[in-house]
DNA sequence: TTGAATGCAAAAAATTTGCATATTG
DNA sequence: CAATATGCAAATTTTTTGCATTCAA
């Protein structure tokens, strides 16, 4: 149940690395990059709506897609799949989080990383895979829903 | 590594619990489940492709998708997300492995479950949450590709 | 200045839905 | 027979692309 609120993602940082690699740091992507932040994770139209009702000039649905891609190449943000279908985005620096899905009601809640280090490290020894644990979404049941389903 | 391939799906079984449910078992449930069991892991459309390959009359893929849910509702196959944004399917008794999924190179390989074991009791513990173990795509780096990352 | 990024509109994909008809139990 | 499933075609929804134009560095 520990959801850490919304996050704010460090903008310079971010830009310093989009032009280590040729790239831009522009409103657009910068807006992006705040709503992913706002929101913890959302789905690409999500994060559009975010974007929308900042108060900025309505942003183009593509430039979006584009954005989350670009920021997610240089390590700004990364996804899981938190829903069914479309992926969901969240800060790279939000990361040291596991998120655990209920199947039932879909509220998502946080957990610290530190608890799949075992796994992880099982996972290393047994077949030399690195898990990337800010890839990692875990679905289940909470207590309320478990108790439903009888 | 461990990818134990194709497996057939308990046909009677399966029917048996969809009569129970008012539900019905037809030749198209029949090879979508088939399939599901030959491929061991697929998305919706791989599932189609399967079926037109499988000797039979062209199904059609509105019948596909909602095979894939009547049979998910029914328990006899479950889904994952082991690509970046379609649903994976996979029998529900092939569930007893953990999916492991490159980032580099896609490939998807299998580990018993009994290794999340150990962190599915601590997110019980700490969480109150029950770990859907069928559910839980793991993703990161295969040695290989962990290695050209450098 | 110049290549990266944007906006828009159009194209592709991926799903879903309505409805008449066929089938299962 | 009655109710569930199917097939098809059409409608949605989601994501991607092409290209002329704008803008960051």
């Amino acid at each position: 149940m520990t959801f850490e609120g919304p996050q704010s993602p460090d903008v310079a940082s971010v830009a310093e690395t989009l032009r280590a690699r040729g790239m831009r740091m522009t409103p657009q992507r910068e807006r992006v990059l705040a709503a992913v932040g706002s929101l913890g994770h959302a789905t690409p139209d999500a994060v559009a709506e975010a974007v929308d009702r900042d108060g900025g000039p309505p942003l183009s649905l593509s430039t979006v897609y584009r954005n989350l891609e670009a920021l997610e190449r240089v390590g700004a943000v990364s996804h899981t799949h938190l829903e069914h279908r479309a992926p969901s985005y969240h800060l790279a620096t939000h990361a040291n989080h596991l998120h655990l899905v209920c199947l039932g009601c879909g509220a998502v809640s946080e957990l610290p990383v530190r608890l799949v280090d075992g796994f992880a490290r099982a996972v290393m020894e047994r077949a030399a895979f690195v898990v990337d644990v800010r890839h990692m979404a875990v679905h289940g049941w909470c207590a309320a829903c478990e108790k439903e389903e009888l």
